[in-house]
RNA sequence: GGGGCUGUAGCUCAGCUGGUUAGAGUGCCGGUCUGUCACACCGGAGGCCGCGGGUUCAAGUCCCGUCAGCCCCGCCA
C-alpha cells in the first residue's frame, strides 16, 4: 500500500515517486497552495499541494481536510527551493508534490478532545484527559519515541542475554497467593468455588525451581503485579527483566548484569564502562545516608562528633552521651548559599525527622552561623576552606542518615553542583539479612526469605544472632535510583527451614506455604542466584521521561484505575454468583 | 489510611480584599491569501467556573462535604 514511511524521505529520494500513508499533523492553507505535514511513526514530511502538479479535485479535497485524518498520498519527491528548506526537520530538504489523495479515515472534530500537535511551551493536556484519550496521546511523537526505545531495549535485552546462554522461559500468571510482602491481586477460581489464584509479585520461586530443574540460565521479561499504593515511579503492574543463573557467586551475577547494562545504555546512545563500583551497605549509609546514593556528586557525609562536641553545644553533647553521633556535610563553595537557602535546608532536615540543622559558613577568615560561637572552634578544626559550608545534625544514626540524605540532595540541587560523571552505576552489597519493624520490634525479612546469608556470618547465625548477619543480597544503583536487586539463594532445605523458623514461621507453616520449593531443594539443587531489573524505570531514565506513565502504553492512574478502558468495573450478579462471590458495600 | 496541590470555553491558562455583561492564547466555523513550516490577516460562534450544601443583599472568588487527577508519607518481603 505504501512505498515509504513519511519520516524516511531524504534528499536521495528526489526524483522518485512515492506513496505515503499517515495522519494529517498540521495543515497550512495559503490559498492557492496548501501544505500538509504528514505524520507516521517515523516522523513528519511536508506534502505540497498546488495547481501546477495537483488535479483540481484533489485540491478541493485537501482544502476540506481535517487534522488527524488518515490519508494516502501519491506524488513526486522534489527538493525544496533553497530558501524553503527546514533544517529543523529530518525531512526538511524535500517535500512531496501530491497528485493523488485519498481520505481513508476522516477524523471527526468531536473525536479529538485533546490535541496531538501542541504549541511550543504550552503545557500538555491534563493527565486525566491524556489517559482517558490514550489513543490520541500515544500519537504524540514523544510517546512514539519512548515506546520505540522501549521496544529496542526489550530486543537488546533478549539478544544480550541469549548470547550469554540464557533461555527465555515463561512462568505462570495465575499462581499461588503469598501472605508476605506486597498485597496480591487475587483471581477467583470458577471451578474451585471459594478458592483464589494470585497474580505474581515476581516469578521468584518459579525461577529457582527452573535452576533446580537444570536450565542453568533463565531470563524473562516478566509482568509483575502488586496491589499497593502508587507513586510517580510505581505502577500496579510492571515489567521486570527477571534473571537467574546456576553455579554463580555474586561476581558472576554482576558480570552478567554489567554486560546487559552496557548493551542497554549503548542502545540509548550512551557509552559506559564496567565493572561498576561496589559499596557495602554500611558504607553507603555512612557516607550518603541512603542505600541508593547518587554517586555523580562527591559531597559525602562525615562524622563530626570529635569536632563539634565538648564545645558547649548542648544538643550535640547530649546526643553523644546517649549513644548517638554528630554527623554532617562539608560543602565546598557552600558559603554561597543564602540565609533563605539554609533555612530551606533546615526545613528539609526537620521534615525528615532531624531535631535541627546547625550551620557554619566560612567567608575569608570570618565564620558565621550558629556553630560559630562554639568554644575553641576554628576554621582549621572544622576543616573549612574559604567559601565552605558545614552542616551538622545530631542523634541516632538512623535519624541523622534519614535527614542528611535529603539535605545532601537539596544542597546539590541548590548549588547546582556539576556531576563528576553522567552515569554513576554502583553495586550496593552486604545488606543486613534481617531488619526490625520499628514499631513492633519484630524481626522481619529485609528482602525475601530465600536470600542466602553471607558465609562469613554463618557462625553468628548458627548461634541464633540476627543483628549483624549480612545477606548475599545486592542492589544496582544508578544516579540515585535503584534499578534492581538480587541475591544468591538458599539451596539447602534445612537452612531454608531454619531461616523461616528464625522469622517465626513454623515447620508446618513453611511446608504449607513453600512446600513445593522445599521439596525441590531436597532433590538436588545447584548453587544459584539472580537479579530483577525494574525495566519500566530503566526505560523512563533512558527516555528522559518524568513519569512511568510516559513509557507504558496503557498505564494506570495513582488510584490504580485504567481510565481509557474503564477498569476495574462492577460485575453482574450472575457473574459474581458463578464465582461464589458476594459484594458487601457496607 | 494521612497530608498537599489542582479542577473556569474542545485544549492551555488568567480572573486581585466577594460586586454589575467571566477574559486571553490556541483550536473550531466563515472570508482573503502561491513558499508556508506556531503561515499571516479580517470576522464569528463557543461557559453546569468538577459536583452537592452553606454563609451573604450578592459566590468563579469565603466555609463544609464530595468526586477526579497529580505529588508526597505510610505501604511496596
Amino acid at each position: 500500500m505504501r512505498s515509504h514511511r513519511c519520516g524516511a524521505l531524504r534528499a536521495e529520494h528526489v526524483g522518485t515517486r512515492v506513496r505515503l500513508g499517515g495522519w494529517v499533523h498540521r495543515r497550512r492553507d495559503l490559498g492557492g497552495l496548501i501544505f500538509l505535514d504528514l505524520r507516521d511513526r517515523d516522523g513528519i514530511v511536508q506534502v505540497a499541494i498546488g495547481p501546477e502538479w495537483t488535479p483540481p479535485e484533489v485540491l478541493e479535497l485537501a482544502t476540506n481536510l481535517s487534522t488527524e485524518s488518515v490519508v494516502l498520498v501519491s506524488g513526486a519527491v522534489v527538493g525544496r527551493p533553497e530558501e524553503a528548506r527546514n533544517p529543523d526537520m529530518a525531512t526538511g530538504d524535500v517535500e512531496v508534490h501530491a497528485d493523488r489523495l485519498e481520505v481513508i479515515g476522516q477524523a471527526e472534530l468531536e473525536a479529538l478532545p485533546i490535541p496531538v500537535w501542541r504549541t511550543k511551551g504550552e503545557d500538555p493536556p491534563a493527565e486525566e484527559l491524556r489517559l482517558l484519550h490514550r489513543h490520541l496521546d500515544l500519537r504524540r511523537p514523544e510517546l512514539q519515541r519512548n515506546l520505540a526505545l522501549r521496544h529496542r531495549l526489550l530486543q537488546r535485552t533478549r539478544t544480550a542475554l541469549t548470547s550469554l546462554g540464557f533461555y527465555e522461559i515463561e512462568t505462570p500468571i495465575l499462581t499461588k497467593p503469598t501472605p508476605e510482602g506486597a498485597r496480591d491481586y487475587l483471581v477467583p477460581s470458577r471451578v474451585h468455588r471459594g478458592q483464589f489464584y494470585a497474580l505474581p509479585q515476581s516469578p521468584q520461586i518459579y525461577k529457582q525451581i527452573l535452576m533446580i530443574s537444570g536450565f542453568d540460565r533463565y531470563f524473562q521479561l516478566a509482568r509483575c503485579f502488586r496491589d499497593e499504593d502508587l507513586r510517580a515511579d510505581r505502577q500496579p503492574e510492571f515489567t521486570q527483566i527477571d534473571i537467574e543463573a546456576s553455579f554463580v557467586a555474586p561476581d558472576d551475577v554482576y558480570s552478567v548484569l554489567e554486560t546487559l547494562f552496557l548493551a542497554l545504555w549503548d542502545e540509548a546512545g550512551h557509552s559506559i564502562t564496567a565493572p561498576f563500583r561496589r559499596i557495602p551497605f554500611h558504607d553507603a549509609m555512612e557516607h550518603y545516608g541512603t542505600d541508593k546514593p547518587d554517586l555523580r556528586y562527591e559531597v559525602m557525609l562525615t562524622d563530626l562528633s570529635d569536632v563539634l562536641t565538648g564545645r558547649g553545644f548542648r544538643a550535640f553533647d547530649e546526643a553523644l552521651s546517649s549513644g548517638g553521633r554528630v554527623r554532617g556535610l562539608r560543602v565546598p563553595g557552600g558559603a554561597a548559599l543564602s540565609r533563605r537557602d539554609l533555612e530551606a535546608l533546615t526545613a528539609v532536615a526537620k521534615e525528615a525527622g532531624a531535631g535541627g540543622l546547625a550551620t557554619l559558613r566560612r567567608k575569608g577568615t570570618n565564620l558565621s552561623g550558629p556553630l560559630a560561637k562554639l568554644e575553641g572552634l576554628s576554621a582549621e578544626i572544622a576543616g573549612l576552606d574559604d567559601g565552605d559550608l558545614l552542616l551538622a545534625t545530631a542523634g541516632a544514626d538512623e535519624v541523622t542518615s534519614r535527614a542528611l540524605d535529603p539535605v545532601r540532595r537539596a544542597v546539590i540541587a541548590r548549588l547546582d553542583l556539576p556531576p563528576t560523571t553522567a552515569h554513576a552505576f554502583a553495586w550496593v552489597d552486604e545488606f543486613p539479612l534481617f531488619e526490625r519493624d520499628p514499631e513492633t520490634g519484630a524481626v522481619m525479612f529485609a528482602h525475601h526469605p530465600f536470600t542466602a546469608p553471607h558465609p562469613a556470618d554463618a557462625g553468628q547465625l548458627l548461634r541464633g544472632e540476627r543483628a549483624g548477619v549480612r545477606a548475599l543480597h545486592y542492589d544496582l544503583v544508578y544516579n540515585g535510583h535503584e534499578l534492581g536487586s538480587g541475591s544468591i539463594r538458599i539451596t539447602d532445605a534445612e537452612l531454608q527451614l531454619r531461616i523461616l523458623e528464625l522469622l517465626g514461621i513454623s515447620k508446618a507453616e513453611a511446608h504449607q506455604r513453600f512446600g513445593f520449593l522445599l521439596r525441590a531443594l531436597r532433590a538436588g539443587a545447584p548453587p544459584h542466584g539472580g537479579f530483577a531489573v525494574g525495566f519500566d524505570r530503566v526505560v523512563m531514565l533512558l527516555a528522559g521521561a518524568e513519569s512511568l506513565r510516559d513509557v507504558i502504553a496503557f498505564p494506570k492512574t495513582t488510584a490504580a484505575r485504567a481510565l481509557f478502558e474503564d477498569a476495574p468495573t462492577d460485575l453482574d450478579p450472575a457473574e459474581l454468583n458463578e464465582l461464589a462471590l458476594k459484594v458487601d458495600n457496607a
